[in-house]
DNA sequence: TTTTTTATGTTTGACTCATATCATATAAAA
DNA sequence: TTTTATATGATATGAGTCAAACATAAAAAA
């Protein structure tokens, strides 16, 4: 009998869940769990294998999940390119001596890796985002916080009240934010908890640099982030011109070379690119 | 035909090295890479197995190592055994709706792994050791809470002034801490920052269980950390008449299945073994 | 509503794996 | 050296898994 889809989809997730929790799981087990016939499960298992969420293996299936944050590896394979360019534009900002912070998602992480090879020293990086923590773990030069909190499974982020607390007590020279989308009147986010910690670490910060590459444009995330007016810097590989037809006031251009000048005396955006 | 014995450890930890190479290997596969016969392999596997340093699956095995946190899986191998009844016995003090605290330190990591298959539903888990928290954060059962702090390189730990200005904020009902050292004076443990936050999280406590195996009997690090007065709990697999001859002051024993009587209304040690 | 699509569970035959037993060769002990 | 212990590979039997085909029932589309 034919299931609605959305039915099949969260059990899929479900099936997901359970195989990263216990990491190998034989397909009975599976079965008993969710209450289903072998042949389902196998075939879950096949569209799983199919989008590298698991490996099958003969009676069973592993998860891929828990080696190294994989399911980061995999969201970062997407737009990886603009990713890195963005993350050297991001390096160009950092001076000797600064505290800046690095924001959940995947964004960051190649920030944190060009960071890892090539350390701007001494830098104090805060950050809730456990990925770029352990990357950047290793680099003597760094002294690297991790502000406390709820951890959220599957993103690998620290959240919540505590941790918006924790931030308080920060003064930041400089913020890396990410989001899921920007319009005219600002950049939105997809998660309130997200969001309001991203408020707490802007209210910190001398200077905020939105990090977002082009795919963001126009589009309109369920929860408000920030307005234009509280951000300094835009980071992005977007073109100027599709910037303006979005209608996003970016009036002044920094090429990478004259950083220096990429201060915003009259409460325009700086643009990176 | 029989082997020399050195043959066959040499050929089996070559075995466990190729699993952790790969997380996960059909058992034909290991034929081939060791050109030896199925059954041989299965046998290795087994013993293996018995060890907990691989998984069995159908077909094939599954390493157990967390290669993620290399130098704390070296580390782990040392006592593995002992730690993991240590582990077994904290499990029987979990309650359902409990707030506890796991340290750092290797002793936590068995703990998590047996808490991440068998979970003790609703608990919070507070700790500053990333590995844990890592373990434990595809558990759904489970809310985990990392303390901010600063990242210290090596052994995936947070500490620092603000770690312990975070865990002032929390109850715990109970804590289990490591240590590196016990005499008949209390607990010891090697580094300031270390006992300056364990000290936090114990005032902090409800009950505090300190878990050291036996090899830490008699051994005095350079920072003392608590008295036994301060202490409810003592997880160890030392032998009580060990125990005894280097005067500490165990006078009442408990067994696994009357934990409820764990508690400690004279100031005595209660001992898990 | 009617029609089409498709997700599910069952069945079947082929294949793979596990367990136990056994002969043998060789290491280890006497 | 002789004797004992044991690690190995082979074999056979039984149990479990896989892939494909099929009927069915419910969701989606018309």
């Amino acid at each position: 009998m034919k299931v609605a889809r959305h039915i099949v989809e969260a059990r899929r997730e479900r099936l997901a869940q359970l195989l990263r929790q216990h990491r190998y799981l034989p397909i009975q087990q599976l079965c008993e769990q969710l209450n289903i016939s072998m042949a389902t499960v196998r075939r879950d298992l096949a569209v799983l294998a199919g989008t590298k969420q698991i490996t099958r293996t003969y009676g069973g299936a592993l998860s891929d999940f828990n080696e190294h944050f994989a399911s980061f590896a995999e969201r970062r394979a997407v737009a990886r390119t603009p990713k890195r360019e963005i993350a050297q534009q991001a390096l160009g900002l950092l001076k000797p001596g600064m505290t800046c912070y690095l924001d959940a998602g995947t964004t960051m992480l190649p920030l944190a890796e060009i960071l890892r090879h090539k350390p701007v020293h001494p830098l104090t990086v805060v950050t809730n985002n456990l990925p770029v923590a352990e990357t950047l773990a290793e680099v003597p030069e760094l002294e690297i916080h991790l502000v406390g909190g709820i951890l959220l499974r599957r993103q690998s982020v620290l959240l919540g009240e505590q941790a918006c607390r924790n931030v308080r007590s920060w003064n930041f020279d400089l913020v890396f934010l990410g989001a899921e989308g920007m319009t005219s009147e600002g950049v939105f986010n997809s998660q309130k908890d997200v969001v309001l910690f991203q408020r707490a670490v802007a209210s910190r910060a001398r200077r905020v640099a939105l990090c977002l590459d082009a795919s963001k444009l126009g589009h309109e995330a369920t929860d408000f982030l920030l307005p234009w007016s509280k951000i300094d810097l835009l980071l992005t590989d977007a073109a100027p011109a599709d910037l303006r037809k979005h209608r996003i006031n970016a009036s002044l251009f920094v090429r990478r070379d004259d950083q220096e000048n990429a201060s915003n005396p009259a409460g325009n955006i700086s643009i990176l690119s």
